[in-house]
DNA sequence: CGGTGTGAAATAATTCACAGCT
DNA sequence: AGCTGTGAATTATTTCACACCG
């Protein structure tokens, strides 16, 4: 009875297939969910003496039959050895390569509000080859505050951030009211993915990428299970 | 497929035909992810002035094609007027009363460090129906302080406040180590759903229904679908 | 044995096509 | 005209069954 996180991708929700997932990744989506489950698996509480892990430990570690995931794994390459199973070592490898968590990704947080400084002191990103650059604000009271090591700019900034430290992914933490905007604001500085934490769907055409995290939501789906009994 | 009749609830006349409502455990997974994605578009930004709202045009507030909002709102019952559209307000309502907000949901959080405090602080749950009513933590140097207008409590409060105030849902906000135990505390204590936050997987048994928002995750996913071209 | 890989069957979800209402 | 509801077709995903390797 475990259910994921609603992160709605854009790319689940557009009727017109606009996105340019659809000819390069012939891997499905679901699929593509499942390996950062079992990258996750292997990266944290898996015991530093086992060089080697069965599709079926794997499954169980994150709750998901062995076929399944020999079929996910299969989707990426011939990587198991018949008897023996899979090189934890060789495995991590090849499913950061796939999800492309092989390189440093920088990042920005945008709106430093309640979630947006949680962001900044979240210490499981830079693990991840995620690295926040720079926390922004359009608020005039916020600007100058030090987060997390960090000192918070302002927007007029957000071009030169992106330019100078490539960055490609922004997180969205402003309130609803203004989240398109920025949203476009940064699109246009370049940015090419967008984490939105805003109750709200936020439009970006075709320059990015946007996946959600809409907590509310989060919360209905859970309630709606719980609930189910009446 | 296609279902049994049940009986109509009273608090919503459905002008056309039979009143039938699918029983609520057939609906699809994928559906219910939609459902509270359609009732967020008819809470927030819809104007007051229009009483009626055809699928196409909520389709398009969403991202999704008409004909999969019929689907999915045929799923739940007969509610639309050919040629007219849906009742707004009793769109709503019927939503709500699928999704199980049309009640109070009494929750407790349960960690209250970065992601904890901000979930505190987070404005949006009241109006969907759910009231924090509690917040603990584990750790002495947090206990007695004032987060967001509620004092923090000890873990040996839970107990007690689950069952003072009917909790059925909490919110996992603690590190990771920490949270599988801690969620056996949780059910222990008579939660049901538990929103859970740290990046491992819980595991509960039958006694709770989890959802899950890994914040690494999420970037991961987007992280994947920025870097597909190369 | 205990493993993986994979075509084939089964199941789930989406899209199409169209009947019928207002 | 514009709209909903829905069986049928299509497409996507999971599960099954089994060949084959160490």
């Amino acid at each position: 009875m475990q259910d994921e996180g609603s992160l709605c991708h854009s790319s689940f929700a557009t009727p017109p297939y606009t996105c340019r997932v659809a000819s390069s990744s012939n891997i499905p989506r679901p699929t593509i969910k499942r390996l950062s489950l079992y990258l996750r698996s292997l990266e944290s509480h898996q015991p530093a003496g086992t060089a080697t892990v069965s599709s079926r430990q794997l499954g169980q570690s994150v709750g998901i039959t062995d076929v399944q995931v020999r079929k996910d794994l299969g989707n990426i390459g011939q990587l198991g050895q018949p008897g023996i199973g899979y090189q934890v070592e060789a495995l991590r490898g090849e499913l950061r390569r796939v999800l492309k968590t092989d390189r440093e990704w920088n990042a920005v947080v945008v709106g430093v509000g309640n979630i947006g400084s949680a962001i900044l002191h979240y210490p499981h990103f830079g693990s991840k080859g995620f690295r926040i650059v720079a926390a922004l604000d359009a608020s005039p009271d916020r600007i100058g505050q030090r987060i997390a090591a960090l000192r918070v700019q302002p927007m007029a900034d957000l071009p030169a951030i992106v330019a100078e430290h490539d960055v490609r992914i922004g997180i969205l933490a402003v309130p609803a009211e203004a989240a398109q905007s920025v949203a476009a604001e940064m699109t246009a500085a370049g940015i090419q993915g967008i984490l939105n934490f805003a109750p709200i769907r936020i439009d970006v055409g075709n320059d990015a990428e946007v996946a959600s995290v809409d907590l509310s939501r989060s919360l209905e789906q859970l309630a709606y299970q719980v609930g189910i009994g009446d």
